[in-house]
RNA sequence: GCCCGGGUGGCGAAAUGGCAGACGCGGGAGACUUAAAAUCUCCUCCCCGCAAGGGGGUGCGGGUUCGAUUCCCGCCCCGGGUACCA
């Protein structure tokens, strides 16, 4: 790669230095508060929101910048349009990757995080983003976890946090509690390690309350169709039926999306958690079966979750009753059934199950078939488990022989439920969102325990609960949170009864950090309420948002939850709040993820300083597609300057005499709707081509541009490259900033042509073009293409069929 | 296994039923220059052909259509997510 040469000959006050222009606009911006609208006057508001970054001690990452330039392109573009565009941005620096960094390098994160944000506000500021500095946050500032402590409390005036004692996922190297969500393969997702289960008392939101709903608005919001496919996966609905089985004088539920099965259900399963295991054992297997019990708690979830091992269980003793069949059918317990699910007990169908089929072929548990296809012998056995469920029909079912799949669950749900044996019902994979954190950096969460009063709120005139600095914040392996070291902390008096009392010494998720970040920022100034009722009906929801496909689950989804919680607190009168949202693609490096450990991570610094902001800005959006992301390779970045520096030369040069060209003009036109078009899809990349193919046309034959097809051309590129394009605006002489000078228009009457290329096909195969009126019929264009030689030969005789296309194509069938 | 993406020149990529390869990189030839850089102009999917022209071509195999990179069916490969979810 060579870098345009910046020595004493060639520079002159003529050419284009990113260095100098840059620094000036980043200054003008700053000192005329040109990125900051009047939040409380503004008549148009946009709020243009990008997911705000982790401030990570190595600085902006490439991929930070792509991200950000894109989200900045399309605010700008608003503003453009004549919005009022107000673009935050915060840190989200709370959490175990920050704190498990400073217990790395051995600095406090309370010195290590300023640092780090200072980094990223001197780096974000040399890309160039239109973005309002005045409001900006943190998410460790304690005027803002203050509001996130408040955010607690709601929850939990409104029944929606609970305690409970919780088989947990724990990490034995970071020593602590994680999420299922930050459990990747049964191991840890930041270091690695084999995760195992322990029990601790756990505070929890009832996210699962809003499946539902979480679900229901997907079909109306305006988000990217992956994402959304994202989260209906998550939330996971299965329609089914809880079918109940009697055991003796006891009963047990089952859940089964295939309750057209039942006649097949030839055992049951219980979880080795189920609470009815020990009721229902019988004296005899009751040692067999206690030490299946202790032995399935003690294994790691790893070990567990692997679907590939040899199934496992015990046999209870007892006998449950099929309520179909009237059969007596045996209860077994087994580690592949999970207490979190369902019911924690299913009713074992091996005829039509693989998990199910391999338990009975293991232990010589009976096989029957009750479900068969066409010309499938219904009495011949099963050799592996039939899973089919279209056109099949139920066998070996007494009445509901030879019913489909579907009716078959409505008819024998039906009667179940007049037996009192069944009723239809729904579940979801989605579970309760664990919120307690055993660890020291993040948000205490804002309850006192008090041995008389128990669970008591901390008021909220004694909000925050600061955080306090304390020397050694490193996690042991006790379980519970450095906090709990500190007992001159932890011991406060009940608010209730003024009796000594102690504080929870758990912090809450980072999740919850970033799940309201998006109603503080038109807030920023106001420390006596989280949101302003009259800033928020204003600027929210949120028109635009862009962030990361990782996010495409937790955050999105934990912020919609947040959200409806505080639309039915009445806090908001929305209750989703992103009316659009997009996930922007994955920058990589010459084929491959960047990665420390490559060594192919890219210091945007370094580019900035060889290329200039507005080149590197604009090469990151040429590579691909902004939803697909791209590849960075070295040499594409020279032709992305060369386009700027022409641009630069074309303002220098233009000449304000004489006329326009017409077709010069013409080109103009019919690109100032398509960079339009483009930018409005976040298709940045062919808006960029758009733009080079009309320089190129501006440029040809090394003509002099006309000031008239140069000044819009300014405007297109300024949401790409914007201190050039306030440079030359300036040069120009206009003396307001060109994102005030509004977008330019484009005239319909230019953007068709009066003559056409009509393409002409023999066959489907290209033979020819002709040059022809826009206007012209059918007949008349075959007339014309067949005067063309070239289309001629290929003609013997009468056209089978002609098939016109008006103003593009002839295809003249032969046969 | 399941669910999402994706597979097009030497490379990044365009084209959403109508001229495959726009735009850019790289490469080639030329202009300017004492020379080089920069800049500018032209060429650049593959095969046959001096040319005119012809043939082939968007992961593979089928299908629909006057016409398929695009729609449908069946495979293969790559990337991401998810996983005893009953």
């Amino acid at each position: 790669m060579t870098a345009p040469k910046q020595d004493s000959v060639a520079q002159n006050e003529a050419s284009y230095d990113p260095t100098a222009i840059e620094r000036k606009w980043q200054e003008r911006w700053k000192a005329h508060s040109t990125n900051s609208p009047d939040l409380d006057r503004a008549p148009k508001p946009f709020y243009q929101l990008m997911m705000f970054p982790y401030p990570s001690a190595e600085g902006l990452h490439i991929g930070n910048v792509f991200a950000f330039t894109g989200n900045d392109i399309h605010g700008r573009f608003q503003r453009l349009k004549g919005n009022n565009v107000f673009e935050p941005i915060g840190f989200d620096a709370f959490g175990i990757h920050s704190e498990n960094y400073a217990l790395k390098v051995g600095i406090h994160p309370m010195e290590l995080i300023p640092r780090n944000i200072e980094n990223f506000r001197r780096q974000l500021r040399r890309v160039g983003l239109m973005v309002d500095w005045s409001h900006e946050l943190s998410t460790t500032d304690p005027d803002y976890y203050k509001w996130t402590q408040w955010i607690f409390l709601q929850l939990m005036n409104r029944g929606l946090a609970y305690r409970k004692k919780a088989a947990v996922n724990w990490c034995p190297s970071c020593k602590t509690v994680l999420s299922n969500e930050q459990v990747v393969n049964g191991a840890c997702e930041r270091c690695g390690t084999p995760v195992e289960q322990r029990f601790l008392e756990q505070w929890f939101f009832r996210i699962t309350d809003y499946a539902q709903r979480l679900l229901d608005d997907l079909d109306w919001i305006d988000w990217s169709e992956t994402t959304k496919t994202a989260q209906r996966n998550w939330i996971g609905r299965s329609e089914g039926a809880e079918v109940r089985f009697r055991v003796g004088d006891e009963e047990i539920a089952v859940f089964t999306t295939r309750p057209d099965t039942i006649f097949g259900a030839t055992y049951l399963v219980l979880a080795p958690e189920h609470p009815l295991v020990s009721t229902i054992t019988t004296r005899s297997q009751r040692g067999t079966v206690d030490a299946y019990v202790t032995r399935t708690a003690k294994q790691d979830l790893v070990a567990r979750k692997v679907t590939e091992k040899e199934k496992t269980g015990v046999f209870t003793g007892a006998y449950a009753k099929n309520p179909a069949t009237g059969k007596d059918i045996p209860v077994w317990i087994a580690d592949y059934v999970l207490m979190e699910y369902g019911t924690g007990a299913i009713m074992a169908v091996p005829g039509h199950d693989e998990r199910d089929f391999q338990f009975a072929e293991k232990f010589g548990l009976p096989i029957v078939r009750v479900v068969a296809g066409e010309g499938d012998d219904a009495s011949a056995p099963l050799t592996e488990a039939y899973t089919a469920s279209e056109g099949v029909r139920l066998v070996n079912s007494g009445r509901f022989d030879g019913l489909s799949v579907e009716e078959g669950k409505r008819q024998i749900v039906g009667w179940l439920e007049t037996e009192g044996a069944a009723k239809g019902t729904v579940t979801y994979r989605l579970h309760d969102w664990a919120i307690s954190r055993q660890r020291y950096w993040g948000p205490p969460i804002p309850v006192i325990y008090c041995d008389d009063c128990g669970v008591q709120q901390v008021p909220e005139k004694d909000l925050p609960v600061v955080l306090p600095y304390v020397e050694d914040f490193r996690p042991d392996d006790s379980g519970v949170s450095p906090l709990a070291r500190h007992e001159e902390w932890y011991r406060v008096p009940c608010p209730e009864c003024g009796k000594m009392a102690r504080r929870e010494t758990d912090v809450s998720d980072t999740f919850l950090d970033s799940a309201w970040y998006f109603l503080r920022y038109p807030s920023t100034e106001f420390d006596d309420r989280p949101f302003d009722a009259a800033r928020t009906r204003r600027w929210l929801p949120v028109n635009s948002y862009i962030g990361g496909n990782e996010h495409a689950v937790l955050h999105l989804l934990y912020t919609r939850f947040v959200t409806m919680v505080l639309h039915d607190a009445r806090h908001l009168d929305f209750e989703e709040p992103f009316r659009k949202f997009r996930a922007h693609g994955l920058i990589i490096r010459e084929g491959a993820k960047m990665s420390k450990t490559k060594g192919n991570v890219i210091n945007p610094d370094e580019y900035i300083e060889r290329w200039g902001a507005d080149t590197l800005r604009t090469y990151l959006m040429f590579l691909g597609p902004f939803e697909e992301g791209g590849d960075y390779r070295e040499a594409g970045i020279s032709g992305v300057r060369r386009f700027l520096d022409r641009l630069w030369a074309s303002v220098l040069e233009m000449r304000s005499d004489g006329a326009p060209d017409a077709s010069v003009m013409r080109k103009l036109h019919q690109t100032i709707r398509k960079v339009g078009d483009d930018i409005e899809r976040l298709s940045y990349n062919t808006a960029i081509a758009a733009m080079m193919e009309y320089m190129n046309a501006l440029r040809s034959n090394e003509r002099t541009p006309h000031r008239a097809e140069v000044v819009p051309l300014v405007q297109l590129v300024s949401p790409f490259a914007p201190h050039l394009a306030e440079e030359l605006w300036e040069r120009m002489g206009h003396d307001v900033s060109v994102f005030d000078s509004g977008w330019p228009a484009y005239d319909e009457s230019q953007l068709v042509e009066d003559e056409i290329e009509l393409v002409v096909q023999v066959n489907g195969k290209v033979r020819g073009r002709v040059r022809v009126p826009r206007e012209i019929d059918r007949d008349a264009a075959l007339s014309a293409a067949l005067s063309e030689p070239g289309v001629a030969k290929f003609v013997n005789g009468e056209p089978a069929k002609v098939i016109f296309v008006p103003g593009r194509l002839l295809n003249i069938v032969v046969k």
